[in-house]
DNA sequence: TTACATTGTTCATATTTATGAACAATGAAG
DNA sequence: CTTCATTGTTCATAAATATGAACAATGTAA
């Protein structure tokens, strides 16, 4: 047939495309920002019109026919390619625009992310950012996001990574933890400690410890022989999230082993480093990156986001305190 | 940016992409099936969403900019794809429907194709069909027909041509004309009669005969030498319309040249070959061809279409008269 | 030039579409 | 097995979109 009687069909297809992604109505009228009723109708709509049953629907989950899959295969990368032209039109001219989706681990997010973003956003106000705080492991392309910041040292070969910052590892507690229960001195010494954990899937709780080997101050740090130590810890609490972490080491609970931008509200205040000349192998990625599904171009928004963000995490991460009042 | 953001503007998209190839937003509106008024807002509002003026407006015409051009140039392909695989899914089961535009000669249009086309309407119930009949030259590609119907021996190679049969030109008046001026012998006895031409563009009131050279009857036509007359003949009726051309000649105006579809109609009541033993070199190309730009695959009511035409065309066509009550 | 027909836009109205609360179905957790 | 939260669908109502007559602008023909 001719193109044109797509006319009234083709926003339906690109919400079969969003459904064939999300496999959920929900999510679909959420991405698309519509109500599920209007998702479910209109997908009914476009079966009859099409005389094909394209989802399976179970109630309870939502799958595609044979006929369904088919379609959304075939159409994805049309739409990728409309979308791409569309975005590189718009950042012909004038100021950017546009909406943003960015995903991010929940502390690293509030802590550092969501301030560099007000900022952001005052200075491009055609610029929206929907801030997504999550732990989990996002897949961008599936779920419609255009950015993620995340900790890591490898980013996927599939994506473009910008390098934000480097990140540390630090061992804290509070002054009153270490006068009530003394300083260790030593790795091995943390055993009789109360350590506390993040929770991590496979993660043993077990840290590991690094100096130069030998006289130390004879060698700089990364040359020559290096002295490892692995400890094994308890302690009473573990927590996957790293700001649960750092305000139980603030209320003196224990020795904790923080990202150093999460420590850096706490350090100014009232966390001390611990066993400072040891460099703790962090769990913690020792990077933070910007993340993005390669694509045909990078849209103007994004990029303006990027280097914002690269500008504010280029000094790293200063001990006073940020702004936490932004969302 | 991720695509989800399409979904409200892939309809816009879309309208830009017929409104760059119609270059006229009441034509637009008129294929898309919706008030100009409504083309003209949803332009509007999608080059504020962008941020970039796509259309340059003069009242009067409609161009794109440069902006403009360059994204509907990205998008053509992707809709054409999105276009093919909903046709494709929707051909998958069922019985075949949809819309098929088509678009044909008018005198052969009302002549025979709108009595096959009823037939055909009433075993497809699913299946619409828009006809529409002009003799102007139209690209099927650019003004969004899916078939075109074309009175030709040479099909152009970039459509795909189906043969529907072959069409002869006959030299017909009306017993009375003859009986008032005479049967005429030879070809170049035409001079005295008053002639009646069908109206081209570059069409010299010139016809040409043909009729196997030397002994009639003791070869078999096509055979050997061929004995040709060219003829400058006038009168006092040129048309552009071969039924007008007919009407005349049943009213017993003179001498003219019509296609032999056209000619069914009266030649069973009162229009009688003229030089029967010469065959006329057509104006009108001697076969009838379906026609359509060549796509990845033929929708399904398009091909059941066209194998209804060719039952119905290739019987020829009969002297009786065909069915004219429709349309 | 001067009519004239046709184009694109505008605005009040009517139709279409989206909404969200209520409901039945279903997979997960205990 | 039973409970429970969550999913997809339905339906009356609310919001958004399309409509078409009126209008000004602009090519065309006389």
């Amino acid at each position: 047939m001719s193109s044109d009687h797509l006319s009234p069909l083709v926003a339906d297809l690109h919400l079969l495309t969003v459904l064939a992604a999300t496999r959920s109505f929900t999510e679909t009228a959420r991405r698309l920002g519509l109500s599920k009723a209007s998702a479910s109708t209109r997908i009914s709509e476009l079966e009859r019109s099409a005389g094909v049953l394209l989802v399976r629907r179970t109630t309870r989950s939502v799958g595609l026919t044979e006929a369904g899959q088919q379609l959304v295969n075939d159409m994805q990368p049309a739409f990728k390619r409309i979308s791409e032209s569309y975005t590189a039109a718009r950042d012909l001219v004038g100021t950017p625009r546009g909406l943003v989706r960015v995903t991010a681990p929940v502390a690293l997010g509030r802590q550092h992310l969501a301030a560099s973003i007000a900022t952001f956003l005052g200075r491009f106000p055609d610029i929206h950012i929907e801030l997504e705080l999550t732990d989990r492991f996002v897949n961008l392309a599936n779920e419609g996001f255009d950015l993620a910041i995340r900790h890591t040292n490898t980013p996927p070969e599939t994506h473009v990574a910008w390098l934000l910052c480097e990140t540390r590892s630090l061992l804290l507690a509070s002054p009153q933890y270490l006068a009530q229960h003394g300083l260790p001195t030593h790795p091995s010494t943390l055993a009789a400690h109360n350590c506390l954990l993040y929770l991590r899937d496979s993660q043993a709780g077990s840290w590991t410890f690094a100096r130069p080997a030998g006289r130390a101050g004879k060698r700089k740090p990364g040359e020559g022989a290096v002295e490892r130590v692995s400890v094994n810890v308890r302690g009473s609490l573990k927590a996957n999230n790293s700001e649960v972490l750092r305000d139980a080491l603030l209320a003196g609970l224990g020795i904790g082993l923080l990202p150093d931008f999460s420590a850096a509200d706490g350090t100014g205040e009232s966390l001390v480093p611990v066993l400072p000349e040891w460099q703790v192998q962090g769990f913690f990625g020792e990077r933070i990156y910007a993340l993005r599904p390669r694509s045909a171009q990078v849209p103007r928004a994004v990029s303006c986001l990027v280097e914002h963000l690269r500008g504010s995490f280029a000094s790293g991460f200063p001990l006073q305190a940020t702004d936490k009042s932004f969302l």
